[in-house]
Parts: structure tokens; sequence; C-alpha cells
DNA sequence: ATTACTAATGACAATCATTACCAATAGGAG
DNA sequence: CTCCTATTGGTAATGATTGTCATTAGTAAT
């Protein structure tokens, strides 16, 4: 699995080094499913999804390396509402680059939309740039997030 | 500590019964709790607020009317990353108006804005028709979030 | 007021995601 | 190849939230 046509966790074998990490399997293992999914995963998702190939990596191991990755800002981790983390690679590395989140409230399906980014952009600016002068707070992140009824859920 | 200054929870006793609810002790107390204070309170918080002038009040009916009152719309309930949910009344009976936040990785420190709203509204009111309709998604609300550090992490 | 019906409660146990711990293992620099 | 230490895997612990169930208390109708 690893290294799946070409596009596996070669990747960043040098931004694990700079950052001062080892480049290990379960790490590898890991970028890899992230990297062949375009699904939201909890941290049990990959772990099965790893389990598969290398039946002896624990989930602590998952769980401590998606704080790890977090951390270095190679995946972003998101709450949904359900209950548990979901997590994708970050937008330099999953392929669908800038996008946002649509959540049915109902059964938490999640549509990746990057539609409308002219709009957003032209808000965000103004308004980041207010922001951080008038609370002193260094932004360096947003979550904009459209909650409602998907339409499948509309219907019954 | 009901109808604390005049701004006890009358407000609601007719959405209550029109939801077909009854107006019961602890939901009293629990949207006095809320409607006394600015900060973000978790469950707990609320439970221990209350507890001081019901103590035969139990964790899991603070629980169980949240809920509730999430589903009738009149509390919203925030994930802020602390590993635990947050409460507040919604935008109807919080004396905030419309408002998000911004939100420090480091300490969890919630600052409210309500600051440069005209951009915001611009930016929905586009994106939110442009998304219903390419995605067939009845869009009921939006979740708008900065992240960063605050100013007192940065110091340290 | 009193009654009767059923929503709501409180105490406790159970669940489930996530973390802490710790002895054993394995990157990778030299 | 060796050594140092980051990393691992298994298991136990944590902590927020939810399920259970017998008891209590709103409230509509009498």
């Amino acid at each position: 699995m690893p290294n799946k046509n070409g596009t596996g966790p070669r990747w960043m074998h040098g931004k694990f080094k700079c950052c001062g990490y080892r480049m290990t399997r379960p790490r590898e293992a890991i970028l890899d499913v992230l990297g062949n999914t375009q699904e939201h995963l909890s941290a049990e998702d990959i772990y099965l999804a790893v389990h598969k190939f290398y039946s002896n990596i624990g989930l602590t191991t998952v769980y401590r390396n998606l704080e790890m990755l977090v951390n270095i800002g190679m995946v972003v981790k998101f709450d949904f509402g359900e209950g548990r983390s979901k997590y994708e690679l970050s937008e330099q590395y999953n392929g669908k680059g800038h996008h946002h989140h649509l959540v049915c409230k109902k059964c938490f399906r999640v549509i990746d939309y990057s539609d409308f980014m002219q709009d957003e952009v032209k808000f965000l600016k103004n308004t980041v740039k207010g922001l951080s002068e008038k609370y002193n707070f260094n932004i360096t992140d947003h979550l904009i997030q459209f909650l409602g009824i998907c339409e499948k859920c509309e219907k019954e």
C-alpha cells in the first residue's frame, strides 16, 4: 500500500526531518490512507484501513500521529457534531485545494465545496485584518461551515 | 434566582407550550443561568451553577434539557476544541445579537465579536443562495470562527 | 381543588472517544 | 554496526455524554 501509484508518502520525508520527526511505518501508512480517499475519516476509520495492511499498528499510535500531523499542519481535524473528530490532509496535500463543508445536521453527511471563493476571499480579507487589529489576536485559521438538511434527509 | 431582576425565564413559557414541552424548575434554572452570564458554559458549569440553588437537580437532567433547548433553537451548542461542548442562548435571547467567535488554539479563550457584519452579510447572501441551489441543500445555519493565538498566549 | 395521564426527573450504570503509562522496539546519525 | 532516544503497542484510565428505570410532578380535564 505505501506509495500506491506513486502518490505515496514520499512527499514529506523532508518535512518530517525538518521538524525533527522520524519517518516510520505507521506515519507512512496513515498518510497513505488519508492521501487515497476523498472521505473525511475518523481516527478509527484510519486505524481500520491501516490495520488491513499492518495489523500490528495500534489505535493509540494512530491517535498520537494524527495529533502530531495536525500540529505540524499536514492534517486538519474537524468536528462535524457526530461526537468524534474527522481528519483530512490539509489543503496543500489533499488535492482538493481550499474548500469548506456543508454539514447535514440530521445524517452528518458532509459535502465539500469550493464555490464562491471570490466572495469569501473578499469577506475574509477585510474581516481578518479588522479583527486582528481590534482584538490583538493573531489569526491563523478560519472555519466556515454551513449547516442544514441535505437533499436526502429533506425528502424523508 | 428565577426571575432575577425581571429578566427570568418567563420569556418562553409560551414557546415551551407551543412545542409541547412542560415548564419545569430545572428548565427555568438552566435558562436563568444562561441568561445571566456572558460566558460560554459547559454542561457541568451549568450544573454547578444550578446546583447552588437547587441541589437536587442532576447532571443528567442538565444534559437532557440542553439537548432539548438546542433542538427547539433556544440554545446553541459550540465545540471550541476543548473536548467538551459549550452552550449559549441563541441570538434572539442572549442580548448579544448575531456574533461569532475568535478562539485561541492554545488556551481556548473565546472572544465574541460582532464587527464587520456588513461584510459577512454580503458574503453570506451570495454564498448561501449559490450553495443551496447547487447542492440542493437546505441551509439553516452557518458557523464562522477565527482561530489563532490570543494576545496573552502570544506573549508567552 | 382533585384526578389521571404521561412528560420529566434523578441516581446510577454504561458507553465511547480519547489519553496516560510503560516496557519493548526501531529510526537514523555517527 | 552501534547507540541514543523517539516511537510504538497493549492495556488501563479518563472524562464527557447517554441509557435505564423506578419515582415525581406538570397540566388538561373534571
